[in-house]
DNA sequence: TTGATTCCATACGCTTGCGTATGGTGCATA
DNA sequence: TATGCACCATACGCAAGCGTATGGAATCAA
């Protein structure tokens, strides 16, 4: 842990901090110490928290939006492509911070409006998204996009990870078409 | 807002200061000082802050379970009465802080797991209850409960709220149905 | 080798919040 | 009216974190 340390690594560590200990856990010096350095090696990557805390997220509306979608985007099928979705969305690289990092954002968006903006975006394209798959079925009323799409945070949220929520959500998507 | 202050006072400031900064908002002086009073009376009615946090998750958990419960019992139909479970758990009291209430916890759970223990029981026994209001209308795989319940929490954390999400909640009890 | 640059540790002042100790005020009861 | 108790304010020491200032080690260039 003596090696030299890349915003990366900085923002890595932010995440596994966001996680194990919610919006309050990011914090500069405890960070540090799971590093296994100080404050010193902070404030030269970044001008302070509020910078941190952007980058942060920043880092994860990259990955986490037009990835998936570009991904799905190059199955045919609508009904395909939908289930391939929840597959997609449901394997999150352990880099960025597993399954686990959704439910923490979405939790610290309730304590910063900047981060609720973000997630409102980001929730937003994703429910047109996958509404657009809904309407090449022929579902054209608009509610079994958000209909799905909330089935899929709340599984999230109530703590159902891996096959489990992804076999109730087949379930649902045959329910809804 | 210089009156005699009761325990419930301090109790409904709490989850005010939940709802509005999140979790680490739960702090006496804050809270103190947006009543007009101080510490003193605080301690005067709690032992410490960890008490305080305990004493608001057992009244958030007498009034948000068994209560709603009881009233959907009376309700003899299981479809009316899953209708009826919909509007009853989307209009929570204000006093207890409203809709938001719940979101909040769920972000205050990934922080503490004494929060974490009860969440979970709390969503266990709605998901139980739902489901068997599905079994009495045939539906016995035992998904149709839990994707039932992962929506209304889904829409719950993106921020629907009132007649739009009810709507939703309707539609999908009839495709589950 | 020497100088410059990158990266980081240490030390400091400041603020905020926790918990305690202690004194004060108003209301009840005798 | 006096006395006791319920309720609250004030003041203190303590800990933790933010941001800054400054010096030092490592690396590369010339």
């Amino acid at each position: 842990m003596a090696e030299r340390l890349s915003q990366e690594a900085w923002l890595k560590a932010g995440f596994r901090a966001l996680v194990a200990k919610g919006p309050e856990g990011i914090r500069i010096e405890p960070i540090a110490r799971s590093l296994g350095a100080t404050k010193g090696s902070f404030y030269w990557h970044f001008k302070d928290l509020a910078a941190f805390k952007a980058a942060m997220l920043a880092y994860w509306r990259d990955r986490s939006t037009q990835d998936i979608m570009d991904q799905a985007d190059r199955i045919a099928d609508p009904h395909e492509r939908l289930m391939g979705l929840i597959v997609l969305a449901l394997s999150i690289p352990e880099e960025v911070g597993g399954a686990e990092v959704e439910p923490a954002i979405r939790s610290w968006a309730r304590s910063s409006s900047d981060v609720a903006a973000a997630l409102a975006d980001v929730d937003a394209s994703r429910i047109a998204y996958v509404q657009d798959c809904f309407a090449k079925l022929g579902q054209t009323d608009g509610t079994a996009g958000r209909v799905f799409y909330s089935a899929y945070v709340g599984g999230e949220m109530i703590g159902q990870t891996g096959l489990p929520q992804s076999a109730d959500l087949m379930h649902l998507l045959e329910a809804l078409t």
